[in-house]
RNA sequence: GGAGGAGUGGCAGAGCGGUUGAAUGCACCGGUCUUGAAAACCGGCGAGGGUUAACGCCCUCCGCGAGUUCGAAUCUCGCCUCCUCCGCCA
C-alpha cells in the first residue's frame, strides 16, 4: 500500500511514477474520491463531537442530583438531529473509504529510481553474467529425460495422483532435493547469518493481504475448502514477512533475517501452455526463502546482501547464471526494485529464472503495520525483504542439466556430496 | 468432540453504565540529589486517523463484530484466541 498522504500531496507525481510500471493511476477519480471524504469525515467528526458532548453533560447533571428524564430534556435540542444526520454521514463515510481502500489496495509499489523502464522480461538490465556454460561433445538432454532414465522423476504417476504440473521424485533425485535444501538452509545459517524458521503452510486472508497477494490475485492461489478463508501459501514469503504484521519490533531486534524451507503452491492460471514439460513450471515446488526486516534506512544495502546470498548458493554449486535488473513493465505488484537470477539450463541453450529477490520498501509493511522505532522513539514503518535462495525444483533441474554425461548418468556437485553420501554419480544405467 | 475459565496499555494488574484513554506497580525517558553509581524524590511516558502554516483542536481503539442506551472497558448476542479437565488421535 502507498501513503495515501503522499497521494493526497501530489497524485500527478505518484502517477508519473507508475507509469514506469505502466500502471494507469486514475487521478482525477482518486481525487474526486478524496475531495468527498474529506468533507464528509469531517461533518462526520463533527457531529459525533457535539453527541458525546451531549451526553457527557447528561452525565454531569445527573451527577449533581438531578433526574435521568430531565436532564435529557435539558439536553434534548441539541440531540434532536443529531442521529439521523450522523446515520447518513457515517454510511455515506463508510462507502467512501471501502472505496478509497479498494482504489489504494489495488495500486501497485512504486519503482525505485534506478529501474529500468521497458514493458517485459527482454527490457531487464544485465548486471552480470557468472560462469562459462559448459560446452558439450556429444547431445544433451533435458532433466525429464536425464530423470526418467531410471524413473526417478515421474510425471505421468503424478499426473495419475493428481493431475499435470506435479512430479514425483525417488530414488536418488528425491535425496539430491533434499541435499539441496539443507546445502541451502545450511549456508544461509552458517555462512549468511539468518535464522531457520518454521512455518504454517496454510495461511489466512489477513496474511495475503499483508504481502500484496490479496485481494488483487486470488486467482493464482489455491484456496482451501472449509468454514475458513484459508489457503495454501505460495511462497514463504507470505508468512514469514507477516510475523510481526501488527507489532512494533524494538529497533534493537532488526535487522531480522529469516530464511525457511516451505513447499509453493501456485494456481498458474494465465500461463497454460507455458513450460508444460519437465518440473519449470510447477503447482507444488519447494523452495528455501530467505526474509529481511529492517530499518528504512538499510533496506538498499539489505537487497545487495539477500541477492548476494543467494547468488553464492549457484556459485558453490558451480552454476553459471546471470543477474538481471528487473524493469519496470516485469516488476512485481509489491516490489521497489528487484534483481532476478537466472540460471543456465544446455537444453534449452538460455537463462531461466531461479531466484527473485526484491526489496519491498515499507509497501508491505504499511499494509501490516509493521513497525519499528526512530531515534525519537516514533513509530516508523520498516521494510521488507524476500528473495529465493534458491527455488529448489529448479535448482534440481539445473544440477542435472549442467552436470549430465555422455552416457545420461549425472555428476554430483562437489558442495552436495557430503549430502548425498558421498556419492559422486548418480542415474547410472 | 464435551464441560468449565479467561482475554484491559511494553509487562503485571484495578476498573459502580456517566467529564475513563483508562487507577496502581514495574519497565522506560528526563531532572534533583551524589565525587560517581544505587536508593529516594519530582516530571514525562499507548496507537491509528482527521484538521491546521503551526500551536492546538477533534474522532476512533480495553480480543473481533453486531446490539441495548442520551451515554458501554463495564449489559446482551455471535465469532476468534488462549488456559484447565474429559474423550479421540499423529
Amino acid at each position: 500500500m502507498l501513503d495515501v498522504k503522499a497521494l493526497r500531496a501530489d497524485a500527478q507525481a505518484v502517477a508519473a511514477q507508475l507509469q514506469k510500471k505502466h500502471f494507469e493511476l486514475d487521478v482525477s477519480a482518486f481525487e474526486a474520491l478524496e475531495a468527498r471524504r474529506k468533507s464528509v469525515q469531517v461533518s462526520s467528526e463533527q457531529l459525533q463531537a457535539s453527541k458525546k458532548k451531549a451526553s457527557k453533560q447528561i452525565g454531569q447533571l445527573v451527577g449533581q442530583g438531578m433526574s435521568v428524564d430531565e436532564a435529557k430534556a435539558k439536553v434534548a435540542d441539541e440531540l434532536k438531529d443529531i442521529d439521523a444526520e450522523l446515520e447518513s454521514a457515517s454510511t455515506e463515510l463508510a462507502d467512501i473509504q471501502a472505496q478509497l481502500d479498494a482504489m489504494l489496495s489495488g495500486i501497485p509499489n512504486v519503482p525505485h529510481e534506478q529501474v529500468p523502464e521497458g514493458k517485459d522480461e527482454d527490457d531487464n538490465e544485465e548486471v552480470l553474467l557468472w560462469g562459462e556454460p559448459k560446452q558439450f561433445d556429444f547431445a544433451v538432454l533435458d532433466h525429464v529425460d536425464l530423470g526418467g532414465r531410471r524413473d526417478e522423476l515421474d510425471f505421468e504417476r503424478a499426473a495419475k495422483l493428481t493431475g499435470s504440473r506435479f512430479s514425483v521424485m525417488r530414488g536418488d533425485i528425491a535425496r539430491l532435493n533434499r541435499a539441496l535444501i539443507e546445502f541451502m538452509l545450511n549456508q544461509h545459517c552458517d555462512e549468511h547469518g539468518y535464522e531457520m524458521i518454521n512455518v504454517p503452510y496454510i495461511v489466512n486472508n489477513d496474511t495475503l493481504y499483508g504481502t500484496g497477494q490479496l485481494p488483487k490475485f486470488a486467482e493464482d492461489l489455491f484456496k482451501l475448502h472449509g468454514d475458513s478463508e484459508y489457503y495454501l501459501i505460495p511462497t514463504a514469503e507470505v508468512p514469514v514477512t507477516n510475523l510481526f504484521r501488527d507489532e512494533i519490533i524494538d529497533p534493537n531486534q532488526l535487522p531480522l533475517k529469516f530464511t525457511s524451507h516451505t513447499p509453493c503452491f501456485r494456481s498458474e492460471a494465465g500461463s497454460y501452455g507455458r513450460d508444460t514439460r519437465g518440473m519449470i513450471r510447477q503447482h507444488q515446488f519447494e523452495k528455501v526463502e530467505m526474509v529481511q526486516i529492517v530499518k528504512p534506512e538499510d533496506s538498499w544495502q539489505a537487497l545487495e546482501d539477500l541477492t548476494q546470498h543467494a547468488e553464492n548458493i549457484l556459485q558453490a554449486l558451480e552454476l553459471p547464471y546471470r543477474k538481471v535488473r528487473l524493469c519496470g513493465g516485469d516488476l512485481g505488484f509489491s516490489a521497489h526494485m528487484t534483481y532476478d537470477l537466472e540460471v543456465w539450463l544446455p537444453s534449452q541453450n538460455t537463462y531461466r529464472e531461479i531466484s527473485s529477490c526484491s526489496n519491498c520498501g515499507d509497501f508491505q509493511a504499511r499494509r501490516m503495520q509493521m513497525r519499528t522505532r526512530d531515534e525519537n522513539g516514533k513509530p516508523q514503518l520498516v521494510h521488507t525483504l524476500n528473495g529465493s535462495g534458491l527455488a529448489v525444483g529448479r535448482t534440481l533441474l539445473a544440477v542435472l542439466e549442467n552436470y549430465q554425461n555422455a552416457d545420461g548418468s549425472v555428476t554430483v556437485p562437489e558442495a552436495l556430496r557430503p549430502y548425498m553420501g558421498g556419492k559422486e554419480v548418480i542415474l547410472a544405467k
